[in-house]
DNA sequence: GATGAATGAGCTTTCATTCAT
DNA sequence: GATGAATGAAAGCTCATTCAT
């Protein structure tokens, strides 16, 4: 009884979570409204206040539910390639992967990120890139040690990566058809590994 | 009396366009009621509607003015830099000088741009970073051209540099303090300069 | 097994009431949910509708609940007393010790019961107050009658009377720690007894 | 111009105050909505809200309304009465009429004005029913220094003589049509000059 | 009987927009 | 052109009540 229950208010809770990133990513978190993420899950709109507080704390919650497992994820099945820089290069394609797959992570992450200034001053931590920035900043460091690279500033390395993945996701985002991501990454890589100069 | 009246016209829409640029970059643009440029401005709510057919007209007008003047303006003023990497380094640190001189610049470019994905869609080319990529790839090509680099994808090469410009505006809006912007910018110069193999 | 049945049922509805005029008293019937009752009761909400129709139909019977063995004790408690005007005397102190234990009888008598108005107008006879009126009118006509008082309109009489507890009351609530409730109530007694004139 | 947009806006505000007023006092205020107070004197709703902050702010700009001019008018009119204890009889006299006259003032006096507890901690000096406290300890204070009463204790007296209105008004509102309140209030002046002793 | 998840009508409040002056 | 009072649709949120379990 009690499992069934509480498998229903799981099940109910994540059917909302799920409906609401779906919403929140098409319309964005300003232009949709509680109405549509009940529509959406086909209940009434009461029932989003029985598992969220409040619209903001729902946004928060699709949040980390995109910050944590699927960020998490792409760092964790990179972690077993040996060689690090190879790591950092899987991690940055697996990123785009999941981006092409899931184009609600993208706008998650580049739209509805920035825009929650509040929520960032309140959880520095819950920035979704900044994982990623201490993600490389790691690796590189890791690197540099092994002497696998030159002695470089991993902050500012990190900043380029990051900068680059999100740039381009936004990027693809507007004009999908003409954007070869894929490519691109693949010519980031080299850029990066011997630099611009002959 | 016609030239002065159109005068009059002209300098009532700036100085809205003015009002609403720094309303907008301060609270956000779903945050800022009309009610509240039009007490920046010091003229009546009515007015506004005279000048400009709706608040979004308003948004993107100020997105215009910014996207035109002030990022041309980085763009011209670093065009006879001889040396073509010392120009695509000048305009780096010359846009981070400007954004940490009217950080309402950044406000719009890391935020206010990546929500109206309408207006994006509309008009693709009014993407304010666009004009910085293809900056980025024209003196890229050049610097080919001229032998000063290897043959890099510019595409590739622009992304990079312009993410990680934008990135690093991202990350400065937030967390100011902990940021030398400056430095890092040289960091990332000596990073795609010369890669970071051995 | 019936008897038990019953006697849980009994108990259960009993327990209800208590905690509902709990929190009635501390919140205000119109600031109280019927979840803020559940809770305090540590029952489901869908309980309190297996023993009251309506938050309404529960509020009555809180209010009867008060109305009748509290009130009721006090006149009882007094009955003995020979003297007619010592008893109402009594009356008046007993009912105020009464308030000052159970703030939440005031509480009913001087807000919530003028709020329903429907309800009086539906049960004039449930007006906790009158019950009063009625009590000081009765034994008012009998000092008369003993002539232990000149013959005075013993409505008038018990409407000061009354009114002054009610009033005395309502202040006490608002600032209690200012108000030496007792002290004035034997000063009430002075003046009703000798009257203001030299 | 401007002169009549201010007098139109002086007029809309006492507009809505004034259906506000009839509105609150006919359904109470909790269950009064803003639009039942729009469509009273036949506006928007969000008109409401260009000159209330909230309906809080309304209910108390009503309360003030009330306990200014009306209650203040009757303690002035009554000034000029020169035996002191014609003066009090005289203002609780004066009191009834009012509230024959004008019931909604009950109304907010006995029930409004006990159930915004928040209201009074906030702001004691609003309690309407304080400002007559005052105004019969003052009286009486000058009729004992004149020996026009013994000496007795005012605050009690107050409490008395405010009560009795106070719960006179209640049991009206109650009970119309059995209640000839102006012969109790003759018959409570002569307890209260006299007294019930023999 | 007991539960508590689900409901949805109804509330207060906001604000872009209009229009008579 | 300029005004700002007025509008009313639409939002987020609450909560008494219901009902399948």
């Amino acid at each position: 009884m009690n499992t069934k229950r509480s498998a229903n208010r799981r099940n109910k809770k994540e059917l909302i979570l799920e409906k609401a990133i779906e919403v929140f990513a098409r319309k964005g978190s300003q232009q949709t409204t509680i109405a549509d993420i009940a529509h959406a899950a086909k209940i009434a709109q009461g029932t989003v206040y029985v598992y969220f507080d409040s619209k903001e704390a729902l946004l928060n919650e699709c949040m980390q539910v995109i910050i944590g497992p699927e960020l998490q994820g792409i760092i964790d099945s990179t972690k077993d390639i040996p060689d690090t820089m190879e790591r950092l290069y899987e991690f940055f394609v697996k990123h785009i992967t999941l981006v092409k797959e899931k184009p609600y992570i993208a706008r998650f992450l580049t739209m509805e990120a920035r825009q929650n200034e509040d929520f960032y001053s309140q959880y520095p931590d819950y920035n979704p890139l900044k994982r990623y920035i201490d993600h490389v900043v790691l690796n590189a460091d890791i690197a540099i040690a092994e002497k696998r690279i030159r002695s470089i500033d991993t902050h500012a390395f990190a900043i380029l990566l990051v900068g680059a993945m999100d740039f381009a996701m936004s990027m693809w985002l507007i004009q999908k058809d003409n954007l070869d991501i894929v490519a691109i990454a693949a010519n980031i890589r080299d850029i990066l590994k011997y630099g611009i100069n002959d």
